[in-house]
DNA sequence: AACCGCTTCAACCGCGACCAA
DNA sequence: ATTGGTCGCGGTTGAAGCGGT
């Protein structure tokens, strides 16, 4: 048994709010306020409405001082702060932005804002190297120039020279670097408690190279994932390469006369995690803490120096 | 002009929190 | 302590608008 509807599902009007019902609402919220009841409000009001109805349309649109358009970047700003650190508590971000309804910054974030930050690692669409549509549409590449552009499109978004940045944590982690040599993306390997663990087996995907050792040693997540290939067979310039995906989009490609492997893990684009598949490269995580090391591995797979530190 | 697919955003819905009786 | 009514939140929906073909 469900709950009980909150009002006369039969005898009220839905959909949008026509001119005289908003003139209704507001010349009774002026003159009588919510009453502190908004269920009874329509009524009394002379509304078909659901009380909720009432009050939505109260809060996200009539109610004075109501701020519409666009986003200014300091608001931007603030909301991929805020989103970083509490994640979609829409109506907490909403109060740091007078005038922003949580409906509004919801919205925004959904439809523009997360896209906007998720460009920055679209595929460049001029890259001469990389000119096979289909694999454009699923797979992030990026040249070291275009990445270059991208690192400059961040923004106010780049903090420092030194320190990677996180955007955001919560549910869907978009991990930076700002050494211009690398860019990853990845959903918040904490939710993924079996990441790292042997049932992702990555032994199903061929062509992700020669995984050297993917284990988690505090049974929670990944705290040390390495993985090297053959550069026999794999070619491919750490400033060049960024893959994530669906493991079936697992491929191995020649581009330019030369060899390139994109390795993927993860079912859903909810499971996927990262891979970073490079030329004699390894990644590692250290101290079981949220950040991972990748290194240049010298001819002999040992670790040489350093290519940078993700955060998640 | 008609169709289609995509984006936007106002509005809806259900659920947990809260509070008064 | 319990119950019922209301509020507020966050996820989702769907109509409208827009651009491409």
């Amino acid at each position: 048994m469900g709950r009980a509807p909150c009002c006369d599902k039969a005898n009220v009007k839905r959909g949008p709010w026509s001119p005289e019902e908003d003139a209704k609402l507001k010349d009774f919220i002026h003159k009588f306020g919510t009453a502190g009841n908004w269920i009874a409000l329509p009524q009394k009001a002379g509304l078909r409405r659901c009380g909720k109805s009432c009050r939505l349309r109260w809060l996200n649109y009539l109610r004075p001082n109501i701020k519409h358009g666009d986003f200014s970047d300091e608001e931007d700003r603030v909301i991929c702060n805020l989103y970083a650190n509490i994640g979609s508590r829409w109506s907490i971000i909403a109060a740091q932005l007078p005038g922003r309804t949580d409906n509004d910054i919801k919205n925004y974030w959904n439809t523009k804002l997360k896209k906007k930050l998720m460009g920055l690692i679209i595929p460049n669409n001029n890259s001469s190297s990389f000119n096979n549509n289909n694999y454009q549409k699923k797979l992030p590449y990026f040249p070291s120039s275009s990445l270059h552009q991208a690192q400059q499109n961040l923004g106010p978004f780049i903090t420092g020279q030194e320190q990677p940045i996180i955007i955001p944590s919560a549910q869907q982690n978009i991990m930076y670097t700002n050494n211009n040599n690398l860019m990853m993306i990845a959903n918040n390997l904490q939710n993924y408690p079996n990441f790292g663990a042997t049932n992702y087996n990555l032994q199903n995907y061929p062509n992700f190279g020669e995984v050297a050792s993917c284990s988690s040693s505090d049974g929670s997540y990944c705290s040390q994932m390495s993985f090297g290939t053959n550069k026999d067979i794999i070619n491919i310039k750490r400033e060049e390469i960024m893959s994530f995906g669906h493991h079936d989009d697992a491929i191995y490609e020649e581009i330019n006369n030369q060899q390139f492997n994109f390795g993927y893990f993860g079912n859903t684009m909810q499971e996927i995690a990262t891979s970073c598949c490079t030329n004699g490269n390894s990644g590692s995580t250290t101290n079981s803490s949220n950040n991972f090391l990748l290194y240049n591995n010298d001819e002999n797979c040992n670790k040489s120096n350093e290519i940078g530190m993700f955060y998640y």
